[in-house]
DNA sequence: CAAAAGCGTTGATAAATATCAACGCTTTTT
DNA sequence: AAAAAGCGTTGATATTTATCAACGCTTTTG
């Protein structure tokens, strides 16, 4: 169950994990599983989890006021589902996340995670590659957004995330990328040609 | 001069900085002057430095295949102005960073950042919540720009950076909310009803 | 197994935004 | 001081994208 966290740490820092503070990792991280559109974070509490993800597909997405939900961040295999902002900020969160496959997951509070970071050098360089990447990859995506229209926009997600494609129906795509399902399809249909 | 740098380092951190450790800040960051529209990274180039605005205003923008630029970052006094994707990546950069005012920086290379992180706590404390923060506001923008109209997303910028407004054109305002001059013209005049 | 929900597609139409061109005003450059 | 460049605005028009409604197919649910 844990070794998938335990490798993935291990390719993300210099050192390796000793064989104690492996151990510390077992010990933090407790197994959960969440079934289809069960939700993992509700808009409105504070997020206090944070949960790798070992098996399953989740999304989190905003909802605006004609009740339009809006994916900001796509989640399968190997990666960190939370919400930054409210863990970090300690806010209410604007975001929900759910399952949308069932879902197994290896969940620490943000507490726990801030305690690693102290005690692990490791864990802390992980982390710390992680909030980088998550900008970069946000900040990529932005500028792909006031840049490109909305037929690039899918080009280059396909051609970068052709995991994210396979996995998640078109309409979850279309809402991460800014654009409806009608326009997407429609995009499609024109790039077939 | 890095006085500003000192007490910016203090006020994220929780144990302040050393009398020996402020040595070492000033010892490792140069002062440096841009004259308005002098490039501080150009898009082709690996990002070397980093640089803390002490004084003036600048912008980090792409630009397209049409030669027409998109602004993905504005920065003022105590912002860092710097390509983490390139810096992090060592890859050639996708945008140009330039003076928008004459604009005084203190400077440092990459590397001396990581050596910074490595030897002083407050530093890599405060880098982490850097990183973290940035993180956090592109993933509120990029939300923004997913789910909502440009004249909302004017108007939430508006309200939440009225020190961007003052001090950069409108122009410059549009192309990093993704629309154009034209159309945010418009806008603000239908607001201004 | 039948009913319902989820998904992708298509058509007709409306709304949002971009494009192109022109103008007046201010600031910067020569 | 004159010329040029930068900036914001406006009008006319084109393009992109959203909205609304309907349909067929598949998957899930009761």
């Amino acid at each position: 169950m844990h070794e998938n966290l335990i490798a993935y740490i291990n390719q993300h820092t210099t050192s390796p994990l000793t064989i104690e503070e492996e151990a510390l990792i077992v010990a933090t991280f407790q197994p959960k599983k969440l079934r289809k559109k069960q939700y993992f974070l509700q808009e409105g509490d504070v997020c206090k989890y944070v949960g790798f993800i070992i098996k399953g597909a989740m999304r989190q997405y905003s909802v605006d006021d004609k009740g339009i939900e809006h994916i900001v961040q796509l989640y399968i295999e190997n990666y960190w589902a939370s919400d930054r902002e409210s863990a970090v900020m300690l806010t209410p969160s604007r975001y929900n996340i759910d399952a949308w496959e069932d879902t197994e997951l290896l969940v620490a509070t943000v507490a726990d995670m801030l305690g690693l970071i102290e005690k692990l050098p490791s864990f802390g360089q992980m982390t710390r590659l992680m909030d980088q990447r998550s900008f970069i990859v946000s900040q990529r995506r932005l500028n792909s957004t006031i840049s490109n229209t909305a037929e690039k926009r899918y080009e280059e997600f396909a051609a970068f995330h052709p995991q994210f494609i396979q996995r998640f129906p078109q309409h979850l795509i279309a809402s991460f990328l800014g654009i409806t399902k009608e326009t997407l399809s429609r995009i499609r249909k024109q790039a077939s040609k």
